[in-house]
RNA sequence: GGCCCGGUGGUCAAGCGGUUAAGACACCGCCCUUUCACGGCGGUUUCACGAGUUCGAAUCUCGUCCGGGUCACCA
Protein backbone atom coordinates (compact mmCIF):
# COMPACT_ATOMS: atom_id res chain seq x y z
CA UNK A 1 0.00 0.00 0.00
CA UNK A 2 2.05 3.13 -1.21
CA UNK A 3 1.22 6.44 0.48
CA UNK A 4 -0.59 9.00 -0.94
CA UNK A 5 1.75 12.15 -1.77
CA UNK A 6 1.72 14.75 0.26
CA UNK A 7 0.59 17.93 -1.36
CA UNK A 8 0.38 21.59 0.92
CA UNK A 9 -0.89 24.72 -0.68
CA UNK A 10 -0.68 28.30 0.10
CA UNK A 11 -3.18 30.38 -0.18
CA UNK A 12 -3.64 34.03 0.29
CA UNK A 13 -5.54 36.32 -0.32
CA UNK A 14 -3.38 39.34 -2.60
CA UNK A 15 -3.90 42.13 0.03
CA UNK A 16 -0.32 43.42 -0.46
CA UNK A 17 0.54 43.18 2.81
CA UNK A 18 2.81 39.67 3.92
CA UNK A 19 2.80 39.73 7.39
CA UNK A 20 5.09 37.14 9.59
CA UNK A 21 2.07 35.50 10.64
CA UNK A 22 0.96 34.33 6.80
CA UNK A 23 4.97 33.83 5.95
CA UNK A 24 5.02 31.07 8.70
CA UNK A 25 2.34 29.42 7.81
CA UNK A 26 3.46 29.41 4.26
CA UNK A 27 6.69 27.70 5.54
CA UNK A 28 5.18 24.97 7.35
CA UNK A 29 2.97 24.20 4.92
CA UNK A 30 6.47 24.14 2.44
CA UNK A 31 7.89 22.10 5.00
CA UNK A 32 5.39 19.81 5.50
CA UNK A 33 5.43 19.08 2.19
CA UNK A 34 8.53 18.85 1.42
CA UNK A 35 10.29 17.19 4.56
CA UNK A 36 7.62 14.02 3.16
CA UNK A 37 9.05 14.36 -0.61
CA UNK A 38 5.25 16.41 -1.32
CA UNK A 39 4.19 18.69 -3.50
CA UNK A 40 3.62 22.42 -2.37
CA UNK A 41 0.91 24.61 -4.22
CA UNK A 42 0.66 28.83 -4.29
CA UNK A 43 -3.15 29.46 -5.35
CA UNK A 44 -4.18 32.95 -4.81
CA UNK A 45 -7.38 33.70 -3.26
CA UNK A 46 -8.88 36.59 -4.95
CA UNK A 47 -12.70 35.90 -4.38
CA UNK A 48 -13.30 39.82 -2.50
CA UNK A 49 -13.27 41.70 -5.73
CA UNK A 50 -13.65 44.48 -3.26
CA UNK A 51 -10.46 44.37 -1.85
CA UNK A 52 -8.19 43.60 -4.28
CA UNK A 53 -5.21 45.48 -4.58
CA UNK A 54 -2.69 46.57 -7.72
CA UNK A 55 0.53 44.80 -7.57
CA UNK A 56 -0.84 42.33 -4.33
CA UNK A 57 0.16 39.10 -6.20
CA UNK A 58 3.95 40.51 -7.22
CA UNK A 59 4.39 41.12 -3.59
CA UNK A 60 3.62 36.97 -2.81
CA UNK A 61 5.72 36.10 -5.53
CA UNK A 62 8.72 38.75 -4.76
CA UNK A 63 8.61 37.36 -0.58
CA UNK A 64 8.24 33.59 -1.28
CA UNK A 65 11.43 34.06 -3.96
CA UNK A 66 13.23 36.25 -1.47
CA UNK A 67 12.56 33.36 1.54
CA UNK A 68 13.26 30.36 -0.87
CA UNK A 69 9.71 29.02 -0.57
CA UNK A 70 9.68 27.65 -4.00
CA UNK A 71 6.04 26.02 -5.07
CA UNK A 72 5.81 23.68 -7.63
CA UNK A 73 2.73 24.55 -8.97
CA UNK A 74 0.95 28.14 -9.18
CA UNK A 75 -0.57 30.89 -11.23
CA UNK A 76 2.90 31.60 -12.51
CA UNK A 77 4.17 28.39 -13.17
CA UNK A 78 0.87 26.01 -13.66
CA UNK A 79 0.30 22.72 -12.89
CA UNK A 80 -1.91 19.72 -13.53
CA UNK A 81 -4.76 21.43 -11.49
CA UNK A 82 -4.99 24.95 -12.74
CA UNK A 83 -6.06 27.57 -13.04
CA UNK A 84 -4.87 28.38 -9.24
CA UNK A 85 -6.13 32.08 -9.28
CA UNK A 86 -9.92 31.73 -7.89
CA UNK A 87 -11.30 34.44 -9.85
CA UNK A 88 -10.57 32.29 -12.59
CA UNK A 89 -12.15 29.41 -11.90
CA UNK A 90 -15.00 31.20 -10.64
CA UNK A 91 -17.19 29.21 -12.99
CA UNK A 92 -16.42 25.79 -10.89
CA UNK A 93 -17.65 26.69 -7.46
CA UNK A 94 -21.32 27.56 -8.83
CA UNK A 95 -22.64 23.61 -9.83
CA UNK A 96 -21.32 22.46 -6.76
CA UNK A 97 -23.31 24.59 -4.76
CA UNK A 98 -26.16 23.60 -6.87
CA UNK A 99 -25.30 19.91 -6.46
CA UNK A 100 -25.67 20.76 -2.58
CA UNK A 101 -29.24 22.41 -3.31
CA UNK A 102 -30.73 19.40 -5.19
CA UNK A 103 -29.46 16.98 -2.40
CA UNK A 104 -30.91 19.25 0.06
CA UNK A 105 -27.85 20.47 1.77
CA UNK A 106 -27.75 23.81 0.99
CA UNK A 107 -30.56 26.66 -0.27
CA UNK A 108 -30.99 29.70 -1.84
CA UNK A 109 -31.58 32.80 0.19
CA UNK A 110 -32.79 36.30 -0.83
CA UNK A 111 -32.71 38.12 2.53
CA UNK A 112 -31.35 41.66 1.87
CA UNK A 113 -28.06 42.99 3.68
CA UNK A 114 -30.68 45.13 5.24
CA UNK A 115 -32.81 42.11 6.85
CA UNK A 116 -29.60 41.12 7.72
CA UNK A 117 -28.33 44.15 9.49
CA UNK A 118 -31.45 44.51 11.07
CA UNK A 119 -31.20 41.07 12.70
CA UNK A 120 -27.56 42.15 14.40
CA UNK A 121 -29.51 45.15 15.25
CA UNK A 122 -32.71 44.28 16.73
CA UNK A 123 -31.23 42.16 19.62
CA UNK A 124 -27.92 43.40 21.04
CA UNK A 125 -24.78 42.13 19.37
CA UNK A 126 -24.13 40.02 22.23
CA UNK A 127 -27.37 37.84 21.57
CA UNK A 128 -27.28 37.83 17.97
CA UNK A 129 -27.09 34.07 16.96
CA UNK A 130 -26.50 34.71 13.58
CA UNK A 131 -28.55 33.95 10.39
CA UNK A 132 -32.05 33.43 11.56
CA UNK A 133 -32.86 30.84 8.66
CA UNK A 134 -35.55 32.54 7.52
CA UNK A 135 -35.15 31.28 4.00
CA UNK A 136 -34.11 28.28 4.47
CA UNK A 137 -37.91 26.85 4.73
CA UNK A 138 -39.05 28.59 2.14
CA UNK A 139 -41.36 26.84 -0.28
CA UNK A 140 -40.22 25.56 -3.90
CA UNK A 141 -42.53 28.10 -6.22
CA UNK A 142 -41.65 30.90 -4.13
CA UNK A 143 -38.17 30.25 -4.69
CA UNK A 144 -38.68 29.41 -8.17
CA UNK A 145 -40.92 32.59 -8.83
CA UNK A 146 -37.91 34.86 -6.97
CA UNK A 147 -35.29 33.05 -8.68
CA UNK A 148 -37.24 33.48 -12.31
CA UNK A 149 -37.44 37.20 -11.38
CA UNK A 150 -33.86 37.82 -11.14
CA UNK A 151 -33.74 38.27 -7.31
CA UNK A 152 -30.44 38.80 -6.09
CA UNK A 153 -29.71 35.65 -3.70
CA UNK A 154 -27.03 34.32 -2.16
CA UNK A 155 -26.55 30.10 -1.56
CA UNK A 156 -26.66 28.84 1.91
CA UNK A 157 -25.30 25.45 3.71
CA UNK A 158 -27.90 24.16 5.59
CA UNK A 159 -26.09 22.81 9.24
CA UNK A 160 -27.68 20.30 10.93
CA UNK A 161 -29.96 21.42 13.84
CA UNK A 162 -29.01 19.01 16.74
CA UNK A 163 -25.75 17.36 17.58
CA UNK A 164 -22.32 17.83 17.21
CA UNK A 165 -19.66 17.84 15.05
CA UNK A 166 -16.34 16.05 16.13
CA UNK A 167 -12.77 16.41 13.58
CA UNK A 168 -9.74 15.85 14.21
CA UNK A 169 -6.89 17.95 14.09
CA UNK A 170 -3.34 16.88 14.01
CA UNK A 171 -1.81 19.64 16.44
CA UNK A 172 -5.20 20.19 18.95
CA UNK A 173 -6.27 16.32 18.85
CA UNK A 174 -10.40 16.16 18.51
CA UNK A 175 -12.19 18.81 18.59
CA UNK A 176 -15.89 18.57 19.22
CA UNK A 177 -18.78 22.14 18.27
CA UNK A 178 -22.40 21.59 19.15
CA UNK A 179 -24.22 22.33 15.70
CA UNK A 180 -26.22 24.70 17.16
CA UNK A 181 -23.04 26.97 17.20
CA UNK A 182 -22.44 26.55 13.70
CA UNK A 183 -24.46 29.09 11.48
CA UNK A 184 -26.05 29.09 7.54
CA UNK A 185 -23.02 30.14 6.21
CA UNK A 186 -22.92 31.49 2.47
CA UNK A 187 -21.23 29.56 0.05
CA UNK A 188 -21.85 31.59 -3.06
CA UNK A 189 -22.54 35.78 -2.73
CA UNK A 190 -24.83 37.57 -4.47
CA UNK A 191 -21.66 38.48 -7.04
CA UNK A 192 -21.12 35.33 -7.67
CA UNK A 193 -17.92 34.71 -6.44
CA UNK A 194 -17.80 31.76 -3.60
CA UNK A 195 -16.62 32.44 -0.03
CA UNK A 196 -13.55 31.80 0.77
CA UNK A 197 -14.22 28.94 2.43
CA UNK A 198 -16.56 27.64 0.33
CA UNK A 199 -13.64 27.99 -2.60
CA UNK A 200 -11.05 26.70 0.25
CA UNK A 201 -12.82 23.71 0.50
CA UNK A 202 -13.72 22.92 -3.30
CA UNK A 203 -10.08 24.14 -4.52
CA UNK A 204 -8.30 21.64 -1.51
CA UNK A 205 -10.60 18.77 -2.92
CA UNK A 206 -10.23 19.40 -6.94
CA UNK A 207 -6.61 20.28 -6.16
CA UNK A 208 -5.99 16.76 -3.89
CA UNK A 209 -4.64 18.66 -0.87
CA UNK A 210 -4.24 16.40 2.12
CA UNK A 211 -2.89 18.53 4.52
CA UNK A 212 -4.67 21.60 5.49
CA UNK A 213 -2.44 23.89 7.33
CA UNK A 214 -3.68 27.71 8.79
CA UNK A 215 -3.52 29.44 11.84
CA UNK A 216 -5.81 28.04 14.69
CA UNK A 217 -8.06 31.00 14.66
CA UNK A 218 -9.89 28.95 12.03
CA UNK A 219 -10.19 26.42 14.74
CA UNK A 220 -14.19 26.98 15.34
CA UNK A 221 -14.78 26.75 11.74
CA UNK A 222 -13.64 23.86 11.13
CA UNK A 223 -16.76 21.81 11.74
CA UNK A 224 -18.52 23.39 9.04
CA UNK A 225 -15.50 22.67 6.25
CA UNK A 226 -16.41 19.01 7.95
CA UNK A 227 -19.74 19.27 7.16
CA UNK A 228 -19.20 20.37 3.25
CA UNK A 229 -16.73 17.50 2.59
CA UNK A 230 -19.44 14.87 4.15
CA UNK A 231 -22.19 16.84 2.23
CA UNK A 232 -20.06 15.70 -0.86
CA UNK A 233 -19.20 12.85 0.04
CA UNK A 234 -15.38 13.45 -0.24
CA UNK A 235 -12.40 12.58 1.77
CA UNK A 236 -11.21 14.93 4.42
CA UNK A 237 -7.83 16.43 4.00
CA UNK A 238 -5.68 16.13 7.52
CA UNK A 239 -6.17 19.71 9.29
CA UNK A 240 -2.95 21.11 10.78
CA UNK A 241 -3.60 24.41 12.98
CA UNK A 242 -1.06 26.16 13.83
CA UNK A 243 -0.75 28.40 17.22
CA UNK A 244 -1.31 32.13 16.81
CA UNK A 245 1.71 34.28 16.16
CA UNK A 246 1.21 37.01 18.65
CA UNK A 247 2.18 40.62 19.18
CA UNK A 248 2.73 43.48 22.01
CA UNK A 249 0.14 45.72 22.20
CA UNK A 250 1.43 49.14 23.90
CA UNK A 251 -0.32 48.55 27.21
CA UNK A 252 1.59 45.45 27.54
CA UNK A 253 -1.16 42.84 26.26
CA UNK A 254 -0.81 40.31 23.06
CA UNK A 255 -2.99 40.17 20.39
CA UNK A 256 -2.82 38.52 17.23
CA UNK A 257 -0.16 39.69 15.04
CA UNK A 258 -1.31 42.40 12.63
CA UNK A 259 -0.49 45.29 11.16
CA UNK A 260 -0.81 47.44 14.27
CA UNK A 261 1.91 45.63 15.67
CA UNK A 262 4.09 47.87 13.83
CA UNK A 263 7.04 46.68 11.88
CA UNK A 264 5.63 43.14 11.74
CA UNK A 265 4.68 42.47 8.07
CA UNK A 266 7.47 40.64 6.14
CA UNK A 267 8.70 44.15 3.78
CA UNK A 268 9.03 46.09 6.98
CA UNK A 269 11.13 43.46 8.50
CA UNK A 270 13.47 43.61 5.34
CA UNK A 271 14.06 47.32 5.32
CA UNK A 272 14.47 47.73 9.02
CA UNK A 273 18.08 45.24 7.89
CA UNK A 274 17.01 41.73 8.76
CA UNK A 275 17.99 38.98 6.33
CA UNK A 276 15.86 37.02 4.60
CA UNK A 277 17.36 33.56 6.40
CA UNK A 278 16.80 35.27 9.49
CA UNK A 279 13.26 35.63 9.17
CA UNK A 280 12.61 31.87 8.30
CA UNK A 281 14.65 30.63 10.90
CA UNK A 282 12.94 32.75 13.36
CA UNK A 283 9.56 32.08 12.56
CA UNK A 284 10.30 28.63 12.27
CA UNK A 285 11.00 28.67 16.02
CA UNK A 286 7.94 30.61 16.95
CA UNK A 287 5.47 27.39 17.43
CA UNK A 288 8.00 24.56 16.47
CA UNK A 289 10.42 22.77 18.16
CA UNK A 290 12.69 20.49 16.58
CA UNK A 291 13.86 17.13 18.26
CA UNK A 292 17.37 18.35 19.05
CA UNK A 293 18.18 20.97 20.70
CA UNK A 294 19.40 23.74 18.08
CA UNK A 295 18.34 27.10 17.11
CA UNK A 296 19.81 27.89 13.48
CA UNK A 297 18.64 26.62 11.15
CA UNK A 298 19.21 26.75 6.79
CA UNK A 299 15.77 26.27 5.05
CA UNK A 300 17.16 22.63 3.77
CA UNK A 301 17.76 21.55 7.10
CA UNK A 302 14.33 22.70 8.27
CA UNK A 303 13.22 20.37 5.84
CA UNK A 304 15.17 17.88 6.96
CA UNK A 305 14.02 18.27 10.48
CA UNK A 306 10.43 19.64 10.38
CA UNK A 307 7.64 17.08 11.78
CA UNK A 308 4.35 17.92 12.69
CA UNK A 309 4.65 16.34 16.48
CA UNK A 310 7.07 18.91 16.77
CA UNK A 311 4.16 21.78 16.92
CA UNK A 312 3.15 23.71 19.56
CA UNK A 313 -0.21 24.21 21.11
CA UNK A 314 0.57 27.48 22.63
CA UNK A 315 0.51 30.89 21.28
CA UNK A 316 4.15 32.84 21.02
CA UNK A 317 5.23 35.96 21.21
CA UNK A 318 6.72 37.71 18.40
CA UNK A 319 10.26 39.03 19.60
CA UNK A 320 12.55 41.52 18.55
CA UNK A 321 15.47 40.68 20.61
CA UNK A 322 15.55 37.69 19.29
CA UNK A 323 15.45 38.29 15.78
CA UNK A 324 18.13 40.63 16.25
CA UNK A 325 20.15 37.61 18.11
CA UNK A 326 19.61 35.10 15.13
CA UNK A 327 20.08 38.28 12.37
CA UNK A 328 23.55 38.86 14.05
CA UNK A 329 24.79 35.30 13.92
CA UNK A 330 23.84 35.28 10.11
CA UNK A 331 25.37 38.52 9.45
CA UNK A 332 28.50 37.05 11.44
CA UNK A 333 28.37 33.75 9.04
CA UNK A 334 28.66 35.64 6.04
CA UNK A 335 31.78 35.56 4.15
CA UNK A 336 33.35 39.53 3.36
CA UNK A 337 32.44 39.26 0.15
CA UNK A 338 29.16 38.71 0.70
CA UNK A 339 28.98 40.78 3.45
CA UNK A 340 30.70 43.67 1.56
CA UNK A 341 28.24 43.37 -1.20
CA UNK A 342 24.77 43.70 1.11
CA UNK A 343 26.47 46.67 3.25
CA UNK A 344 27.92 48.73 0.50
CA UNK A 345 24.09 50.63 -0.10
CA UNK A 346 24.95 51.24 3.87
CA UNK A 347 28.45 52.29 3.21
CA UNK A 348 27.42 54.39 0.50
CA UNK A 349 25.45 56.88 2.67
CA UNK A 350 28.92 57.42 4.95
CA UNK A 351 31.31 57.95 1.92
CA UNK A 352 28.93 58.48 -1.39
CA UNK A 353 31.70 57.84 -3.81
CA UNK A 354 34.93 56.72 -3.92
CA UNK A 355 37.00 53.75 -2.72
CA UNK A 356 37.47 53.31 0.95
CA UNK A 357 39.17 50.45 2.67
CA UNK A 358 35.94 48.12 2.96
CA UNK A 359 37.94 45.11 4.01
CA UNK A 360 38.92 46.86 7.32
CA UNK A 361 35.34 48.25 7.21
CA UNK A 362 33.74 45.04 6.92
CA UNK A 363 36.39 43.47 9.36
CA UNK A 364 35.01 46.23 12.18
CA UNK A 365 31.31 46.12 11.55
CA UNK A 366 30.50 42.54 10.58
CA UNK A 367 30.98 40.95 14.65
CA UNK A 368 29.16 44.44 15.20
CA UNK A 369 25.97 45.03 13.63
CA UNK A 370 23.03 42.90 14.09
CA UNK A 371 21.32 44.86 11.64
CA UNK A 372 22.83 46.44 8.33
CA UNK A 373 20.63 49.52 8.75
CA UNK A 374 22.80 50.18 12.52
CA UNK A 375 25.96 50.38 9.85
CA UNK A 376 25.54 54.37 8.63
CA UNK A 377 24.98 55.50 12.52
CA UNK A 378 28.17 53.55 13.55
CA UNK A 379 30.78 55.15 10.81
CA UNK A 380 29.26 58.75 11.13
CA UNK A 381 32.38 59.65 13.01
CA UNK A 382 34.38 58.78 9.58
CA UNK A 383 31.96 61.22 7.84
CA UNK A 384 32.97 63.93 10.12
CA UNK A 385 34.64 64.54 12.88
CA UNK A 386 32.44 64.99 16.36
CA UNK A 387 32.79 67.61 18.44
CA UNK A 388 33.62 66.53 21.81
CA UNK A 389 35.06 67.43 25.04
CA UNK A 390 38.92 66.95 26.20
CA UNK A 391 37.65 64.74 28.91
CA UNK A 392 37.56 62.35 26.82
CA UNK A 393 41.27 61.65 26.72
CA UNK A 394 41.23 60.56 30.64
CA UNK A 395 40.27 56.97 31.05
CA UNK A 396 41.07 55.40 34.24
CA UNK A 397 41.36 51.59 33.25
CA UNK A 398 43.85 53.08 30.41
CA UNK A 399 45.64 54.89 32.66
CA UNK A 400 45.28 57.80 30.77
CA UNK A 401 44.79 61.68 31.89
CA UNK A 402 45.34 64.60 30.17
CA UNK A 403 48.66 65.02 30.69
CA UNK A 404 49.48 61.77 29.76
CA UNK A 405 47.60 61.94 26.56
CA UNK A 406 49.49 65.06 25.08
CA UNK A 407 52.64 62.93 25.56
CA UNK A 408 50.80 59.91 24.08
CA UNK A 409 49.62 61.93 20.95
CA UNK A 410 53.06 63.70 20.16
CA UNK A 411 54.79 60.56 20.19
CA UNK A 412 52.13 59.02 17.71
CA UNK A 413 52.33 61.75 15.46
CA UNK A 414 55.91 61.47 15.44
CA UNK A 415 55.95 57.97 14.46
CA UNK A 416 52.98 57.91 11.94
CA UNK A 417 54.07 60.66 10.34
CA UNK A 418 57.00 58.90 9.33
CA UNK A 419 54.83 55.75 9.08
CA UNK A 420 55.08 54.72 5.05
CA UNK A 421 53.05 51.43 5.13
CA UNK A 422 49.18 52.65 6.16
CA UNK A 423 47.58 49.17 6.96
CA UNK A 424 46.18 47.57 9.91
CA UNK A 425 49.18 45.41 10.31
CA UNK A 426 51.43 48.19 10.04
CA UNK A 427 50.02 50.20 12.04
CA UNK A 428 49.65 48.29 14.59
CA UNK A 429 53.16 46.74 14.99
CA UNK A 430 54.64 50.76 14.98
CA UNK A 431 52.15 51.58 17.46
CA UNK A 432 52.85 48.13 19.56
CA UNK A 433 56.60 48.95 19.33
CA UNK A 434 55.95 52.49 20.21
CA UNK A 435 53.97 51.77 23.36
CA UNK A 436 56.86 49.50 24.44
CA UNK A 437 59.37 52.24 23.67
CA UNK A 438 58.12 54.59 26.08
CA UNK A 439 57.06 51.92 28.35
CA UNK A 440 53.48 52.37 28.88
CA UNK A 441 50.33 49.96 28.74
CA UNK A 442 49.43 49.45 25.28
CA UNK A 443 46.15 51.05 26.39
CA UNK A 444 47.34 54.33 27.83
CA UNK A 445 49.17 55.02 23.88
CA UNK A 446 45.86 53.53 22.46
CA UNK A 447 43.32 55.31 24.24
CA UNK A 448 43.71 58.61 23.30
CA UNK A 449 44.79 57.65 19.76
CA UNK A 450 41.77 56.46 19.18
CA UNK A 451 39.64 59.08 20.59
CA UNK A 452 41.33 61.65 18.78
CA UNK A 453 40.80 59.31 15.95
CA UNK A 454 36.85 59.38 16.02
CA UNK A 455 36.11 61.88 18.74
CA UNK A 456 33.67 59.77 20.44
CA UNK A 457 33.93 57.09 23.53
CA UNK A 458 32.79 54.89 21.50
CA UNK A 459 34.18 52.94 18.46
CA UNK A 460 33.28 49.98 16.38
CA UNK A 461 37.10 48.49 15.96
CA UNK A 462 39.94 50.08 17.57
CA UNK A 463 42.49 52.18 17.27
CA UNK A 464 44.90 50.68 14.55
CA UNK A 465 41.67 50.17 12.09
CA UNK A 466 40.19 53.82 12.61
CA UNK A 467 43.54 55.10 11.31
CA UNK A 468 43.84 52.78 8.44
CA UNK A 469 40.36 53.53 7.25
CA UNK A 470 41.20 57.45 7.52
CA UNK A 471 44.11 57.64 5.61
CA UNK A 472 47.79 59.16 6.80
CA UNK A 473 46.77 62.22 5.92
CA UNK A 474 43.03 62.34 7.83
CA UNK A 475 44.75 60.68 10.76
CA UNK A 476 47.14 63.09 11.25
CA UNK A 477 44.86 66.33 11.08
CA UNK A 478 42.63 64.80 13.93
CA UNK A 479 45.30 63.78 16.12
CA UNK A 480 46.57 67.18 16.02
CA UNK A 481 42.66 68.51 16.72
CA UNK A 482 42.96 66.39 19.94
CA UNK A 483 45.96 67.60 20.98
CA UNK A 484 44.83 71.16 20.66
CA UNK A 485 41.62 70.55 22.27
CA UNK A 486 43.68 69.40 25.06
CA UNK A 487 45.82 72.38 25.50
CA UNK A 488 42.78 74.78 25.33
C1' G B 1 -21.61 37.25 26.38
C1' G B 2 -21.86 31.97 23.87
C1' C B 3 -18.50 28.57 21.89
C1' C B 4 -13.36 26.85 21.00
C1' C B 5 -8.18 26.68 22.31
C1' G B 6 -4.25 27.56 25.51
C1' G B 7 -1.36 28.43 30.51
C1' U B 8 6.77 25.71 32.38
C1' G B 9 11.44 32.22 34.05
C1' G B 10 10.36 38.92 30.93
C1' U B 11 10.35 36.07 25.72
C1' C B 12 10.95 31.28 22.65
C1' A B 13 10.91 26.59 24.86
C1' A B 14 12.52 20.92 26.30
C1' G B 15 9.83 17.82 29.38
C1' C B 16 4.97 12.74 28.16
C1' G B 17 4.41 9.69 36.39
C1' G B 18 10.46 9.43 39.71
C1' U B 19 15.31 15.00 36.24
C1' U B 20 19.66 18.99 40.80
C1' A B 21 13.02 21.27 35.77
C1' A B 22 17.51 21.20 29.49
C1' G B 23 18.80 24.94 26.00
C1' A B 24 18.34 29.90 23.54
C1' C B 25 17.19 35.39 23.72
C1' A B 26 17.17 39.35 27.16
C1' C B 27 19.37 40.94 31.88
C1' C B 28 23.61 41.05 35.63
C1' G B 29 28.80 39.85 36.96
C1' C B 30 33.74 38.14 35.65
C1' C B 31 37.59 37.01 31.87
C1' C B 32 39.69 38.67 27.15
C1' U B 33 40.76 43.82 25.79
C1' U B 34 42.68 50.47 23.29
C1' U B 35 36.27 51.61 23.77
C1' C B 36 32.20 48.77 21.85
C1' A B 37 31.12 44.16 19.88
C1' C B 38 32.56 39.05 19.20
C1' G B 39 34.24 34.92 22.14
C1' G B 40 34.75 32.29 27.06
C1' C B 41 32.98 31.50 32.12
C1' G B 42 29.34 32.20 35.94
C1' G B 43 24.63 34.15 37.93
C1' U B 44 19.29 36.01 38.87
C1' U B 45 14.33 34.55 37.28
C1' U B 46 9.74 29.37 36.02
C1' C B 47 5.92 24.66 36.49
C1' A B 48 -1.21 30.17 37.38
C1' C B 49 -4.20 28.46 41.73
C1' G B 50 -7.07 24.70 44.47
C1' A B 51 -8.71 19.87 45.06
C1' G B 52 -8.21 14.83 43.76
C1' U B 53 -5.67 9.95 41.60
C1' U B 54 -0.79 7.86 43.04
C1' C B 55 4.35 5.40 47.23
C1' G B 56 5.48 9.61 44.00
C1' A B 57 2.45 14.94 39.75
C1' A B 58 5.17 20.26 35.73
C1' U B 59 3.42 15.58 33.59
C1' C B 60 -3.24 12.18 34.71
C1' U B 61 -8.61 14.09 36.36
C1' C B 62 -11.87 17.95 37.93
C1' G B 63 -12.84 22.96 39.39
C1' U B 64 -11.24 28.10 39.58
C1' C B 65 -8.61 32.00 37.60
C1' C B 66 -6.02 34.24 33.66
C1' G B 67 -4.85 34.83 28.42
C1' G B 68 -6.13 34.34 23.37
C1' G B 69 -9.30 33.12 19.20
C1' U B 70 -14.08 33.18 16.99
C1' C B 71 -19.09 34.54 16.30
C1' A B 72 -19.58 38.91 8.10
C1' C B 73 -22.27 38.46 1.16
C1' C B 74 -13.48 39.35 4.97
C1' A B 75 -10.12 36.02 4.24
Amino acid sequence: MQEKTVRTRFAPSPTGYMHVGNLRTALYEYLIAKSQGGTFVLRIEDTDQERLVEGAVDIIYNTLRQVGLQHDEGPDIGGEYGPYVQSERKQIYLPYAQQLIEAGKAYYCFCTRERLESLHEGKDGSEFGGYDRHCRSLPKEEVDRLLAAGTPYVIRQKMPVEGSTTFEDAVYGSITIENRELEDQILIKSDGYPTYNFANVIDDHLMHITHVVRGCEYLTSTPKYKLLYEAFGWEIPVYVHLPLIMGKNEDGSVSKLSKRHGSTGFADLIREGFLPRTIVNYIALLGWCPKENRELFTLPELVESFSIDGISKSPAVFDYDKLEWFNGEYIRAMSQDDFIAAAMPYFRQVFPQGEQNWPVLASILQPRVTKLTQIPEMLAFFRELPDYPAEFFVNKKSKTNLENSVRMLEAAVTTLQSQQSWTVESLHDALIALAQELGVKNGTLLWPVRIAAAGTLVTPGGAMEILAVLGKEESLRRLSVGLSKIKA
